[in-house]
DNA sequence: CGTCGGGTTGAGTCCATTCAACTTCGGTGG
DNA sequence: CCACCGAAGTTGAATGGACTCAACCCGACG
């Protein structure tokens, strides 16, 4: 079950047995949520950190007027909520996108880890920093990007993470959010994003149907969006 | 000249006078910048993190039609590129606002710390983590907050991590952009920055002049900007 | 005294929003 | 079986927000 976590990891650094012994021990119990569900509820103060084994989920907050912001997507192997093992208090909540498979590792294993496995330790600090980079893009992507180029831009980003986990077809890859959804990823209203997709459509860079993306043109795709993976940190190196 | 640092971690949860005393030997030399200038190059691989000891500085990605995006501030007593430790390569820069002096501590001695002290270790990995926490409050502003309330909740933003380091004066603090480049923070033109700069004064809540913002109204600057600080995790626990 | 960077204002254009209608499609019950 | 329903997607039209272009003000500085 821990497959994706350990190709997440092995993208950047190599991972010892022992290692990997380590997290099967600390990682435990499975647990099912349903489209809709929070995974982790904003506010609270979780005991323990999650890691999505299948589906996608995301972290989002919502403003008092009930306007909804994503703030990023979270694929298979992801530890969305190691961040709460230090700062103890939720400030968003993650949400199933699609019907997901989470394990649990207990905060006080986790310590352990600190404690007895640096380089392990290093791997997973290394794991919430890329997740900084991911925000980064995204703060750039809303504030200076076209919109057209901002979703080429997560296309690019999500395709390139799906893969490291084999979640890709060849070029395609299951995407289950609604159009209303995407509109909560983009910061637009739902009728301006239905046209920023339709306009993206109609480049031929990619196509979109029954939950399914298509990357048809992945060199125009990644120019539009001026994608550069740098800040994914996929290159395998001691750390 | 470490005492920013120390304030910001002692926020966090408490120092030992050995943990400080391994920082004081980890982090050395000053070097100071003036403003414009780069402390860290985009897509460099610096071998030594940076701390600000004094002055403003930001983070910042440049577009290929020379649009640039600011993703965050950092004020004295941030360790800017802690992230480049476990990151290797720059995904972006950190320029100068204001004249700046920082200090240098070696990627070889910040692993020595992730080996000997665990403890130590989660202090700087919780710093990375608010760094985290911030840029989702970033996005989520740029998505789903009105213009207005977005620069309120910088303002808020701001005011409190300068007034952990000591750098508020009352209810004022210096503030040195110009509004050319507070349109490269919130992404939008200059003429409509200046618009919505000229809004908020013309509620009231603030005054901005002499490059000092001083909030008359923190309630309800706070209430315009939804700023809830729980983000920025400043509650005295272990860690 | 002239210049230059920053700030401010007006006007016109374009982008994004809202409101509203209508379509498509899968599911569900009569 | 199909009539109906609701969720999601699509389209048009009008309003309001944000952009560009342009002009002008002002204080610092040579």
């Amino acid at each position: 079950m821990l497959e994706p976590l350990y190709l997440q990891l092995l993208q950047h650094d190599a991972l010892s047995d022992i290692e990997r012994a380590m997290l099967a021990e600390v990682i435990v119990t499975g647990k099912d949520f349903a489209v809709g569900q929070d995974l982790v509820v904003a506010g609270s103060r979780p005991l323990y950190s999650t890691v999505v084994v299948e589906g996608l989920a995301a972290r989002y907050k919502v403003l008092e007027d009930g306007g909804r912001q994503f703030t990023a997507f979270q694929v298979p192997g992801d530890f969305v909520d190691l961040h709460a093992f230090l700062l103890k208090t939720m400030d968003h909540g993650i949400i199933a996108l699609s019907p997901c498979r989470v394990m649990f590792a207990d905060h006080g294993k986790l310590r352990t880890i600190t404690e007895k496995a640096p380089h392990l330790t290093r791997l997973l600090w290394l794991d919430t920093l890329v997740d900084g980079a991911i925000h980064r893009e995204w703060i750039v992507a809303m504030g200076r990007r076209s919109k057209t180029s901002h979703l080429a831009h997560l296309i690019c980003e999500l395709y390139i993470r799906l893969q490291v986990v084999k979640h890709t077809d060849g070029t395609s890859f299951r995407f289950p959010l609604s159009q209303a959804e995407m509109a909560d990823v983009m910061g637009l209203s739902i009728v301006h994003m239905n046209r920023v997709i339709g306009a993206l459509r109609k480049t031929g860079l990619i196509s979109w149907a029954n939950h399914t993306i298509s990357i048809l043109d992945w060199d125009r795709l990644a120019a539009v969006a001026e994608f550069d993976p740098t800040y994914l940190s996929m290159t395998n190196e001691p750390r």
